[in-house]
Order: structure tokens, then C-alpha cells, then sequence
DNA sequence: TCTGGGGTCCTAGGACCC
DNA sequence: TCTGGGGTCCTAGGACCC
């Protein structure tokens, strides 16, 4: 396939203040409006409060002090997840090399199209152009030669606009910003480079990943001077697979009795196996994460034998792994907790509870049915049978596609 | 100034196996 | 029998991202 050089590849697509657009999109009485979505915590703020200094994860308590006239307004999940897949719809509409970040944001490889619907800034225009007339929604848009770039292009050209790095001057947009915007450098990394005087992506660069190792270690080191030398070859790949599901709750602060400890419990892991149920994902490590009343954080983890999705296994291993961790808790003072399995199950499977034993006879009759389903679902399915035949009534099975 | 609910990746030590 | 090398898996923690 003929790729045109000097053209950008890769768009950036990323909604503007997601959660508050939908709501001022949704409400005309907050168009031109401070608006906050979530009263405890800023889960977002529109651009004109924003203005004002507010952001997001800021306590909602800080938000109203900068922004008194601010209209808080509750999170509408589900009208979130509907307004991001009628976005996503456009983006696999524009090109089918679509990589999904998270719900407001995604990669597009448009690599194949530039002979046919090129330049990249022409795609781009029409790509936010789409999102708004089907959507409703702003968006902005980096265009560059690789993924870190076209990101880093997209958050320069918020709000709602659209700016391309030409191929061949990525180190002249990169170098001046500061090391802040390169992904991978957060609160810790930043303290640390800034102590050596290191503060734009130019010094990066310059100081060499030598030098750097010694300040960050060899893959942080190698991971950034890359980065800064605008050197990504990461590809745009569709339909990554999550590699663990969880879900979690704040508590408060003070006591909390065992008995609603263990209900939140079994909220959560009841939660996490419903969506790895529906989402047809097994997985093998159940971990359970704390934080405390100090701030600090602790994860304890287990690893089954088996892959399962099924609730009363991971609520078994989870209630051991809780109270093994009840010294901390009590010594520390739980504030929040979290239920998390990893170590998903790198095909497409199911998990299903098979009256196994209760008429041997049967079983085979029982396997061929079990089969029958993942083949309809999945279009392919094996299974180790002998090692399935024989157990006890009730014995859950996961169900593999291979 | 102390507030959410999701995730990812990397490191390091220990257990275990060949 | 002793010693070493090499590899994988598990657990826990840390940093970071949206």
C-alpha cells in the first residue's frame, strides 16, 4: 500500500470536558455556563470553569470556592456511555484502525486513506465535524506521525480545535513544551528531573538516556529519552483486550463494622463478575486494594488454580484475602476498598455451571451442549474433556474458544 | 487540601523447577 | 553431592493515566 510521506498518520481524537459537554449539550440552560459534574469530586468541569481554575479530581469543596456560581450537577453514567458510542461510531466510520484509550478518547490510523481522502488536516476537519453534527459534542484533534505526538497535538489544540505536527518538524513542537506533557512523568518524575534542572523536553533529549538511567532507571530512562527524540514506534492496534476488571468504593472515614465490610464486599466482587460474565472474560488473580486514613494504599492478591468469572469463587478468595489483611486495617484505618481481577484469560471464554455427576450418563450429552454454545457464540470452541468429565454436581466450567 | 472510580505498566524479591 | 545458571510464576508496591 502506498503511504505518502511527509503526511501525518495518526490522529488524536479527544472530547473536550466529556461529561460536561454531554451535559451542557443535553441542557441549554448550561451552555455559557461554569458547570461541575459531581459534588465531591470533580469528575469534570466545563471550559468556563475551567477559566476559572478549577479541575478535574479537585474536591468539589475548592471547586465552589473558585468558582461559587459554578452549577453542580449529578454524573449520568449511562448518558455518557451512549454519547461515546455514537462518537466512536463516527471514528469507525472515518477509518477501521480504531484504538480506543478510554471513553473519551481514541487513536485512528489514517495511514490508508491519505491517497484516497488526504491531507490528514482535511480528515481531521471532517472527523470533528462529524462528532459535532452527529454527536453534538466538540472534540479536539493532534495529527502527527506517531501516537505520543498526535496527543500531545491534540491537548495543545484545545479546546475544540485541530492542529497537525508535519512530519519533519516534530522536534521543534516538541522540544520548547515542558516535561510535564510526555507520557510517563507525573508528580514523582517531574520532582525528580526538575531537581537536575532538567525541565523541557529539549533537555531530556539533550542529557542522553545514560545519564538519565542513572536518575530514573533503565526503562524510564529509555521509555522518555525515545519520547523526547519523538521516536514512538507503537501502532495504532484495535480492540486491545483489558487485562483486569474492578470496581471499588470509598467508605468514609471512622469505624466500619465487619458485617457492612463484608456486604461492600460482596457488592463489588457481585459487580466485577457480572461485567467479566458479560463481557465473557475469565481471570486467575483476585486483589483487593485499600487505602487508608493516612493516604497511604496497600493490595494484597491471590492467584487461583483456575480462571473463573463466577461470583462465589472470587468472593471466597476475596473474603481470605480480607481478613488476612484486617491487622492493617484496623492499625490504619480503611477508607476505601477495591476488588480487582487480573490476569484475564487471553481468549474470548465463558463460564458455566454444569450439573455435572447427578446422571453420569449424561455428561458427554452435557459437554456437546456447552460446546454448541460457545461454537454459536464464538464460531470455535475446544475443550479438555477428560479432565471436565468426573467432577462434582454443579462444577463450574470456563469455556475456552480455540 | 485530602476526594472518585476506573485502568496500565514496571520493578523486585522469593519460590520453584530444570 | 555440590554448585551454579537460567527461566517462570506469584505477590506486593509504586508511579502514572483518564
Amino acid at each position: 500500500m502506498f503511504v505518502s510521506s511527509g503526511q501525518p498518520t495518526i490522529l488524536h481524537a479527544d472530547l473536550d470536558s466529556f461529561y460536561a459537554s454531554v451535559e451542557q449539550r443535553d441542557n441549554p440552560r448550561l451552555r455559557g455556563r461554569p458547570v461541575l459534574v459531581g459534588g465531591g469530586v470533580v469528575l469534570a468541569a466545563s471550559y468556563e470553569a475551567k477559566a476559572r481554575g478549577v479541575r478535574t479530581a479537585m474536591g468539589g469543596a475548592q471547586a465552589r470556592y473558585l468558582c461559587p456560581d459554578a452549577i453542580v450537577v449529578p454524573p449520568r453514567m449511562s448518558a455518557y456511555a451512549a454519547a461515546s458510542r455514537a462518537v466512536f461510531g463516527v471514528f469507525r466510520n472515518t477509518t477501521p484502525l480504531v484504538e480506543g484509550i478510554s471513553i473519551d478518547e481514541a487513536f485512528l490510523d489514517i495511514g490508508g486513506l491519505l491517497t484516497i481522502a488526504g491531507p490528514a488536516e482535511r480528515i481531521a476537519h471532517k472527523l470533528r465535524a462529524d462528532v459535532m453534527r452527529e454527536a453534538g459534542l466538540p472534540i479536539s484533534v493532534g495529527a502527527a506521525g506517531t501516537k505520543f505526538l498526535s496527543k500531545v497535538a491534540s491537548a495543545c489544540a484545545k479546546p475544540n480545535g485541530l492542529l497537525v505536527v508535519p512530519v519533519g518538524s516534530e522536534l521543534e513542537f516538541l522540544h520548547p513544551l515542558p516535561i510535564e506533557r510526555l507520557w510517563g512523568v507525573g508528580k514523582v518524575t517531574s520532582a525528580k528531573l526538575r531537581r537536575y534542572g532538567i525541565t523541557t523536553v529539549g533537555d531530556i533529549a539533550r542529557t542522553g538516556e545514560t545519564e538519565l538511567a542513572l536518575v530514573l532507571g533503565r526503562a524510564s530512562a529509555r521509555h522518555l529519552y525515545a519520547l523526547s527524540c519523538a521516536r514512538d514506534p507503537r501502532r495504532v492496534q484495535p480492540r486491545q483486550k483489558r487485562r483486569s476488571m474492578g470496581a471499588q468504593r470509598a467508605l468514609g472515614r471512622g469505624e466500619h463494622r465487619p458485617e457492612d465490610l463484608d456486604a461492600a464486599l460482596m457488592m463489588l466482587v457481585d459487580r466485577v463478575c457480572r461485567r467479566m460474565r458479560a463481557a465473557n472474560r475469565t481471570g486467575r488473580t483476585i486483589c483487593l486494594r485499600f487505602r487508608f486514613a493516612d493516604y497511604t494504599r496497600a493490595t494484597r492478591s491471590h492467584t487461583l488454580p483456575q480462571p473463573t468469572a463466577e461470583t462465589a469463587s472470587v468472593l471466597a478468595a476475596a473474603r481470605t484475602i480480607l481478613s488476612s489483611a484486617r491487622p492493617l486495617i484496623t492499625a490504619r484505618g480503611l477508607t476505601l476498598i477495591g476488588v480487582a481481577i487480573g490476569n484475564l484469560d487471553t481468549r474470548d471464554g465463558t463460564q458455566l455451571t454444569l450439573p455435572f455427576g447427578d446422571h453420569p450418563e449424561d455428561d458427554h450429552k452435557l459437554l456437546d451442549a456447552a460446546v454448541d454454545g460457545v461454537w454459536n457464540r464464538f464460531g470455535k470452541a475446544s475443550l479438555t474433556r477428560g479432565a471436565l468429565l468426573g467432577r462434582d454436581p454443579g462444577t463450574s466450567v470456563p469455556l475456552l474458544p480455540d
